[in-house]
RNA sequence: GCCCCCGUAGCUCAGUUGGAUAGAGCAUCGGUUUCCUAAACCGAGGGUCGCAGGUUCGAUUCCUGCCGGGGGUACCA
């Protein structure tokens, strides 16, 4: 996808080398392996450590092959590559052992890097590859009926991220929040007003007092189990259109929804639509119609189900014995009706991890029925649709139950983020013009990159005092760097340019931050093919403390090499790295959900 | 029982199509500011990559078994 013109220019005198070389290996093999460009291409590598070069080839593997020790074909193969570059290349080719290690000359690509950089601005590392495909994201999906605690902020913020990466590879991409706004915990509720209903008042701390509501529920249904049974008939008669039942699930869901945007306002989340489990409603008998006419389905123990062919999955239910859908029903409806409307390239579902076997159901159902159907292979969506599954957000070691009333309110997280952000900044910077605003920004920050400090399969310990912490690899430092950047373009003042000598940007400091800067549009494109923002957020650390490193370099005398000074050739060559930089980590703060303030 | 995820430094974690001396942050100890924002930078100590086999020129990475933690396993979502 990224063109990469060294690595290009490398693979192609790589392949002419090795069928040079190795004649009668090509003859018996033919334009494959080593003696096909786009193979060399595929197969690069990226040394450990920067200073080996650019990229790498290791020919271990083809050691029988081509007939000879792994070292000695490096050799060779180097020697022809550079004789076919020639003198004054923009890359030269080195044997290190078993690989060819490559390195590019660092000023030519400091122009191309810095030039797209300084051209592009924000839309450097953009890409067409998504035109015309539309990406559906489903996220956050908190259910209404519970409060809003950190256990959905994974969803919400991987979602998000997710959405603005795509975005930037050219996909039309639709966000979608699919609330839990249906189901039989609305007939919990239900039968919780019943009993308890006139004490409670809806008109102010609305989320809490559901949320006793719900726990005080769970707690008394424990000893008496006959309250289960009593919300799953509340629930029926929800779903039959009972006026009572209707009335207050409808007034839940507005208090619930006015609170959900509230806290997303407050995380800068978006969304492009905003629908819920109710909406499809109508569009279950359908579906459960065209499973029937298939004949996938059948009558287990009171319960229409779909037997799956995997002996791993338990069936799939549609209709509980007492007639009522369920989750998977709304969901396959759902599925079916996005496929029908959008046509999607992938939809993703970002669910926690529990969840795995009930998607993988959801997923084997649409296969079977496009088999049964016998939907032309090109029309089929099978495999488009996708669980991005992660880990649980754990609280001293245990998931936070909101059955058992453990919950952590987000609120209160953002609230104390933000309140030592401005603690922080009264102490750091007190003449600062917004200070409330700046704080909000760095406080929201901190707890959006808490999320991605681990990979996505991992389960997350919630700790107050690493959401809270403002140093070392945290969102803050970030933040910080960046402002750290803006200040410098300020003093600096005058216009940046790209038309520098960048010959002068010679240290390697500053080859590192270029190297990582050239980087960008493959880490970006990394984070799409695995799903997971992680890898822009530990791109981003690397960018900031290469950076770091290079506005503290020291000279020879062990002084402060300053960015700006009188030579002003390299001073105009390193502000338009730095601006490069700043533009670069602003971009990445985006992707992420993050701002980037000038000051802090 | 079966299925999925996780196990790397004291703590929290990177290391993803197998590759070179396994890396960061926090914490600990020491250093850097006549001030381009010290929310930073430099240095030191700290490792049986859960255990045992296997495949490979090469395994933290792939395969098998075991141990430990978490989750799932049809009328919740």
């Amino acid at each position: 996808m990224s063109k990469d013109q060294f690595k290009q220019l490398f693979a192609d005198k790589a392949a002419q080398a090795f069928k040079a070389l190795y004649q009668e290996a090509y003859a018996a093999t033919g334009e494959k392996e080593v003696f096909n460009a786009r193979f060399l291409l595929e197969h690069l590598e990226k040394p450990k450590d920067p200073s080996m070069g650019r990229f790498a080839f290791p020919v271990f593997r083809y050691a029988k092959l081509l007939g000879g020790k792994p070292p000695d074909i490096a050799g060779r193969v180097v020697a022809e590559i550079n004789r076919l570059l020639g003198d004054n290349a923009i890359c030269t080719a080195a044997a290190v052992s078993g690989f060819v290690n490559v390195r590019v000359d660092s000023s030519e690509l400091a122009s191309r890097t810095l030039g797209d950089v300084l051209s592009r601005e924000s839309h450097y590392g953009d890409s067409d590859f998504g035109q015309n495909r539309k990406y559906l994201i489903e996220y956050c999906s908190a259910n209404i009926a519970k409060p809003y605690g950190v256990g959905h902020l994974r969803s919400t913020i991987i979602g998000n991220s997710l959405r603005r990466v795509y975005k930037k590879l050219g996909f039309d991409v639709i966000g979608i929040n699919y609330l839990g706004d249906w189901g039989t915990q609305f007939g919990k509720m239900i039968v919780a007003f019943r009993m308890w209903g006139e004490k409670v008042n809806l008109e102010k701390d609305a989320v809490k007092q559901l949320l006793e509501l719900y726990v005080r529920f769970h707690d008394k249904a424990r000893k008496d189990p006959t309250l289960d049974e009593e919300a799953r008939q509340a629930f029926k008669q929800l779903e039959d259109g009972d006026s009572e039942a209707v009335q207050l699930w409808e007034r839940l869901k507005t208090i619930s929804l006015a609170e959900l945007d509230r806290i997303h306002n407050m995380l800068g989340i978006e969304f492009d639509i905003i629908t819920g489990e109710s909406f499809l409603n109508d569009k279950m008998e359908p579906l459960v119609e065209c499973l029937q006419k298939a004949g996938l389905t059948e009558i287990s123990r009171g319960a229409l189900v779909v037997p799956l062919d995997d002996p791993n999955l338990p069936p799939c239910m549609l209709k509980k014995g007492d007639g009522a859908t369920l989750y998977a029903t709304r969901d396959l409806a759902g599925l079916i009706y996005r496929w029908e409307t959008y046509h999607f390239y992938e939809s993703l579902y970002v669910v926690g991890t529990a969840q795995s076997d009930y998607f993988k159901q959801i997923f084997k159902v649409v296969s079977m029925l496009e088999e049964a159907e016998s939907v032309p292979e090109t029309d089929r969506m099978t495999g488009r649709a996708k669980h991005i599954d992660f880990g649980w957000v754990l609280f001293e070691g245990e998931t936070m139950a909101t059955r058992a009333g453990k919950v952590i309110f987000l609120e209160d997280v953002i609230d104390r983020a933000v309140a030592l952000a401005r603690e922080k900044i009264l102490e750091k910077n007190p003449s600062l013009d917004e200070i409330d605003a700046t704080a909000h920004k760095i406080g929201v920050g901190a707890v959006i990159f808490s999320q991605f400090s681990v990979r996505r399969h991992k389960d997350v310990n919630f700790d107050w005092d690493e959401v809270l912490s403002f140093e070392g690899e945290t969102g803050p430092y970030l933040q910080y760097t960046h402002a750290r950047l803006c200040s410098l373009l300020r003093n600096y003042g005058k216009d940046i340019t790209s038309r520098i000598d960048t010959a002068l940007l010679d240290n390697v400091e500053e080859r590192r931050v270029i190297e990582l800067l050239a980087d960008f549009p493959e880490i970006i494109e990394d984070a799409a093919r695995t799903y997971d923002p992680h890898v822009i957020a530990a791109y981003l650390l690397r960018l900031a403390a290469a950076l770091n490193k290079f506005y503290q370099r020291k000279d020879e005398k062990g002084r402060i090499d300053k960015i700006i000074s009188d030579n002003q050739a390299l001073s105009a060559a390193r502000m338009a790295l730095v601006k490069s930089v700043q533009t670069v980590l602003r971009e990445g703060l985006y992707l992420l959900g993050m701002e980037a303030p000038e000051e802090m």
